[in-house]
DNA sequence: GTTTCAACTTGATCGACGTCAAACAAGGCT
DNA sequence: AGCCTTGTTTGACGTCGATCAAGTTGAAAC
């Protein structure tokens, strides 16, 4: 059944107890019984490709997602093919939480490289988290961290100029990378220099400009999408600053 | 004791269950016996005024609050005294939930007029949820709208221009005032030109000509923080549109 | 190998909006 | 009343980053 040289998408389908990521995902700090529990109403799919759509702005919501491999970006397309990448998710990070209020997806998702999601149905984790309190709070706590996370980019979208956006996008990734058990100072970016910009609200030629900028500075050395952080900490106060009055266009 | 020409504050303190914000607060589509069981943890204090903080950033998280009557405005203040205004908060709006995960608030909060607050010891609150399914439900809906509109504010921030950005703040008001009773189309502002403009993130020069541009254009009348809107179809369709290519910074 | 196509890079130009500066209006205080 | 502080408006000017345009690179197809 596994195949020695190609590990087989089959064996990625563990339950929750043996999954890696038990201490960053939904199960963290849960009984083992009830790591059971919820395992249990969990559905694995087959592995999604590269620009599958994992749900699409406008659908029925029914379930929430955790990426377990791989990467997705989440987007809110608008009429004309224009769009907002809202996000990029690691394994580990859950999809679909901005759709429980109106009971209705309002961004899509599509995965960046091949991909493992799990399934969560809403309706019956809403249910297991009535009977365990440590999973309602850990609920709780995952909606909260959302929306800091969402606070932290306002701030970055309202205050800091181009040059603080890269650095702030890159030392984001490189934190969640290394939480992942990754090199923080070498990855691979799955998503294009077009989204990257588009996150972080940047046309293309400024994040490329931007890329060279950080190389000749000798913070980074870059290869198309392979990134080798040769500087961290000056990236990191990069990404911090407010920087310099006059060097930035807001300081309202 | 309730004098007829003053209302006094005291009186406000009613219960949930009198609320006229219980359709848009916590207790939306709650059993009245649970209404009373939330009412029982909810502290009221004496009301706040202009400047006051009803917590700041660095503190140990306690109790959500909400906004009973006046308006709070939510704010990540940073070094050198500059701050990003992160929200403007009316009656029926939660505040604090960024805390639940870190257990410590990551904002401020100030009343900008004279504000009725109640608070919600948190660990209470959940507590109660636990036994009261409807009330957990509700909190992941509330969770979940503000996951939502916090997206709404990093389109708006990411992709529109100022114009853009003002008429879509102006519509939002206008909505949630509605909402409230109040007059879609006649109010007072609360905050000052300057935490619009850093809301928006934009500077208060600006902020004030496109108020200036939109009275020239009748979509508007303007005296100080009175706000008259003479053609909401016009100011919607500012605020919601992908403006005409070319209009425009961001496109990508 | 050649072709093709998309992604990326680099340079030149331009405009929206920030910054600087000054005048003006509105409370609040003595 | 007059004074002071703070918020708002308006104009002139400068700049960051968008846009336009052209070239480069790499991967995939044949």
């Amino acid at each position: 059944m596994a195949q020695r040289k190609v590990i087989s998408f089959e064996t990625i389908r563990v339950a929750c107890k043996n999954c890696s990521l038990a201490t960053l995902c939904l199960p963290m700090g849960l009984a083992s019984e009830d790591v059971e529990r919820l395992d249990s109403i969990v559905k694995r799919s087959r592995p999604l490709h590269r620009g599958d759509h994992i749900f699409r702005g406008g659908e029925h919501f029914r379930s929430l997602y955790v990426v377990k491999t791989g990467s997705v970006k989440t987007y809110a397309p608008s009429e004309e093919g224009g769009e907002q990448v809202l996000g990029f998710h690691l394994p580990g990070e859950i999809i679909g939480l901005d759709a429980i209020d109106k009971d209705c997806h309002t961004c899509s998702a599509k995965v960046l490289e091949t991909s493992a999601i799990c399934e969560i149905p809403f309706q019956r984790f809403e249910e297991l988290s009535t009977c365990i309190p440590s999973l309602q709070h850990q609920m709780y706590r995952l909606l909260s961290k959302e929306i800091a996370a969402d606070t932290e980019m306002l701030l970055l979208l309202g205050k800091k100029n181009a040059e603080e956006r890269l650095a702030a996008f890159l030392v984001s990734m490189s934190k969640r990378l290394s939480k992942r058990g990754l090199s923080p100072v070498d990855f691979y970016l799955s998503m294009s220099r077009h989204e990257i910009g588009n996150y972080l609200g940047l046309a293309v030629e400024t994040v490329s400009r931007l890329f060279t900028r950080f190389q000749d500075e000798h913070i980074l050395k870059v290869d198309r999408k392979h990134v080798e952080v040769l500087d961290l900490l000056t990236l990191e106060s990069l990404a911090g600053a407010q920087s310099t009055p006059g060097h930035r266009q807001h300081s309202s």
